[in-house]
DNA sequence: TCAATTCATTACAAAACTGAACGATTATCT
DNA sequence: AGATAATCGTTCAGTTTTGTAATGAATTGA
């Protein structure tokens, strides 16, 4: 019945396997001066740029006051901008810089080298079984895609 | 090329339903007054009893000064027991008790459950096919069996 | 027998997170 | 229009974690 035990059911080795890509992804974008909640929050002002602070907090998790530390340090690296609306001056939207959208670059760069080094063994037809396995699971859990909940943390 | 830009590659999937995972695993076992390193530590002393907590502490990769809190919390709930060893008596050999063992086993049943919610839609072929990928990345990575890093915090 | 090492525990300082409060701006209601 | 309520970003204080170093008991080796 249980093919196998010492390795755990396919759950626990999920989980296990994802805080290991997690904790690798986050050495790689530690060379870029970047802690995983920077990188995701990169990652989200890119995808939908011009959102307000708060609705980016409710989409990645996190208290709006967490995320306001989050921004100073991106901002004063001159990786990301708070524009005033015009409109209703009292939100920020937030767009990436030039050096924002060249750092952006690299971190989708270091994600390519991190999937295929964490991909190591599993030739392409193996790799597309997985992606869609794990897609279907991921859709049937009803995750929000492109979110990682564990990158509230650093 | 690339399969499904919307929900991300397969690392990234991989870490995102991996923390949805220990999320989910957490609240089951939060119904049995448990927290996740306390499951993790209760797993490891029922996997291997009578270590040390400091060879405990080393393969959990936490410093032993937290294991101490650990299992005291544990051994005033009579989970487990410290017994000192006749022969080397600075060191605290960490067992079971028998409400312990019986805890040890709504875990499991929980961790099967756990599996069986978080699988729903693979029929039996697709999880033994996703078992047999996610073992040997498992093994490609070097991961230690049945330790999971993201037990360190609560 | 004395010094050095190991184990468990405690104490302490540093860091992180949360929730509430605050000014500024806008929306709603009469 | 005017007054009140709600929203946004920010700050602040309090609480909770977390790792490092110091302590005492016990063992090992010279």
């Amino acid at each position: 019945m249980v093919i196998s035990t010492s390795r755990g059911g396919s759950a626990f080795l999920l989980a296990q396997l994802g805080a290991h890509a997690a904790t690798r992804f986050g050495e790689r974008v530690a060379e870029l001066d970047l802690t995983l909640p920077q990188t995701g929050l990169l990652r989200a002002v890119a995808t939908e740029p011009g959102r307000s602070q708060q609705a980016l907090a409710g989409r990645l998790g996190m208290p709006a006051s967490r995320l306001v530390a989050l921004v100073d340090g991106l901002a004063e690296r001159g990786l990301l901008e708070r524009r005033r609306n015009p409109d209703d001056r009292r939100l920020h939207a937030l767009h990436l810089t030039a050096t924002g959208e060249e750092m952006y670059g690299r971190i989708a760069e270091a994600a390519r080298a991190h999937e295929n080094d964490l991909l190591e063994g599993l030739d392409d037809a193996e790799r597309g079984v997985l992606q869609s396995l794990l897609g279907r699971i991921a859709e049937r859990q009803g995750m929000t895609p492109g979110v990682h909940p564990g990158y509230k943390r650093a």
